[in-house]
RNA sequence: GGCUGGAUGGCAGAGUGGUUAUGCAGCGGACUGCAACUCCGUGUACGCCGGUUCGAUUCCGACUCCAGCCUCCA
């Protein structure tokens, strides 16, 4: 298996610590808001990786953290006038609903900044030992960056080059610009936690280098992350890690590629982001997972509403294959379970292993009329868009889908008067009605064995 | 300014030193009462300029443009 890792900036042969076992974190949200597609896209692709890592047949540990605490989560509580547990509480639930829907996996371990405050206490009065952070006069703990001489290897960052144009606040009380907060004294009225350095509350990365070293030991196989965690976020953890354990913090890094609108980031900060409860209003579950699939993990993906169209027209070609075969095991070729493989492998290419899948489908066209050889490959297909996580519902559900408005008794009533006019030679009649259903969204299919419809909502 | 990526046919999106990606859309044919679904066939696609090579979209260099990071952000 090939891993393209950030680290190196190549693709690597991956060679987990122990062998069958693999131990991956993830950074994940910040519970202030809902999740917005940039985030659905980093949650389906790390999703993909941890089902593709089992089904390779490791032992796979996969914790994704959950920040609870930091400025904008007080910003937001204090706002709604709501106590930030309350607000964190409902955040992390909607996410959870919203990874529901998308198909997405529960991780492992989903361990929370609050949750974990005396570990990462513990992890600051080390590297003050160490003398890799010191208690500033403004009460605040800070990582003392130039002590630690591999700072910038994940980004090929010199700190040095970073001084001269940086827009790093020049914040008096620390020694360097380009230091970091571990630790921030409470400020009068904010929910604090004690510490040996005073009421306060945990700097952000800190909190991943004390729970990933918790819930997976000083060295691990798989840090991931969106795309914009690589700095500074993945170099301070490495920072603060190595220098609190001595030891080396990730063997292989990966990053999300971004979620664009327009061209432009989708960031909370730019205020252009799509809910995915939002979209999923509109559209259904699987058709967004499919467009998150669809596109290698590392790439940007420009995101459009009309984009959903393609994505849903795919989906109804895997399905349509599906509809009216018994999907049955059986005999099958294994050159599609061998190329599909073959591309997962090759840093997890679902486009590559999409086509695959592509190729199935034609075959089961193909060769409809033998029904056990058909449901074998139908069966294949569904294995493996399954280990993807799509073609998981029966074609019916998803062909049908929400038929708005219309029952289904009232659709095989106007089928049946549509077949007894077809019948009749009234043409005329039969394209009536066929038309009529196809206004609210009913598309009628004749075949041998009768008229089947499916739905073109959602 | 520094550091990362990227530029593929109408759109989306993989990949490869010489041979069909794949999906959607289009066109021709089959099936159908007509459609839809499906099948068969069909597109001189690889930003620009040089170089290496028998041969480059694929390797190397320059250039242009786009995006991301350098401040919280998945």
């Amino acid at each position: 298996m090939q891993i393209y890792n950030t680290l190196t900036r190549q693709k690597e042969a991956f060679v987990p610590l122990e062998a069958g076992r693999i131990r991956m974190y993830v950074c994940g949200m910040t519970v202030y808001d809902y999740c917005h597609l940039g985030h659905a896209r980093m949650l389906v692709a790390f999703d993909v990786i941890a089902r593709w890592l089992r089904a390779s047949g490791y032992q796979l540990t996969y914790v994704r953290n959950i920040t609870d605490v930091d400025d904008k989560i007080l910003v937001r509580a204090r706002d709604n006038g709501e106590p930030i547990a309350d607000l964190t509480e409902r955040m992390i639930d909607a996410m959870h609903e919203d990874e529901r829907q998308l198909g997405v996996l529960p991780p492992d371990r989903e361990p929370r900044a609050t949750a974990h405050i005396s570990d990462i206490i513990a992890m600051i009065e080390t590297l003050i030992e160490r003398d890799y952070a010191y208690h500033a006069d403004n009460g605040d703990v800070f990582y003392r960056v130039r002590r630690f001489e591999r700072y910038g290897a994940l980004n090929n960052r010199n700190p040095d080059d970073m001084r001269s144009g940086a827009r790093v606040d020049i914040d008096e009380a620390k020694e360097d610009p380009l230091d970091f907060v571990l630790w921030k004294r409470a400020r009068p009225e904010e929910e604090s936690w004690s510490s040996p350095w005073g009421e306060g509350r945990p700097g952000w990365h800190i909190e991943c280098s004390a729970m990933s070293t918790c819930c997976l030991g000083d060295t691990f196989d798989i840090h991931g992350g969106g795309p914009d965690l690589s700095f500074p976020h993945h170099e301070n953890e490495i920072a603060q890690s190595e220098a609190a354990t001595g030891q080396k913090y990730v063997n292989t890094w990966m990053h999300a590629g971004a979620l664009r609108v327009d061209n432009e980031k989708m960031s909370k900060s730019l205020g252009n982001f799509f809910t995915v409860r939002d979209v999923l209003k509109a559209h259904d579950p699987e058709v967004v997972r499919y467009l998150l699939v669809a596109s290698h993990y590392r790439s940007a993906i420009n995101y459009a509403p009309e984009t959903l169209k393609d994505a849903r027209r795919s989906l109804e070609r895997f399905y349509n294959a599906l509809a009216d075969v018994e999907i049955i095991e059986g005999e099958v070729s294994d050159e599609f379970a061998e190329r599909f493989t073959r591309a997962m492998n090759d840093d997890f290419n679902t486009p590559e292993a999409l086509a695959v899948m592509f190729e199935l489908v034609r075959e089961i066209n193909r060769h409809r009329e033998n029904a056990a050889h058909a449901g074998a490959l139908a069966h294949e297909l569904v294995r493996l868009g399954n280990l993807l996580g799509l073609l998981e519902r029966s074609p019916e559900t998803f062909l049908k889908g929400a038929s708005s408005g219309i029952n289904d008794e009232e659709i095989a009533r106007q089928i049946e008067a549509r077949n007894a006019a077809r019948r009749n030679k009234d043409f005329a009649e039969a394209d009536r009605i066929r038309d009529a259903l196809a206004e609210q969204g009913i598309i009628l299919k004749d075949s041998r064995e009768g008229t089947t419809w499916v739905s073109e909502n959602r």
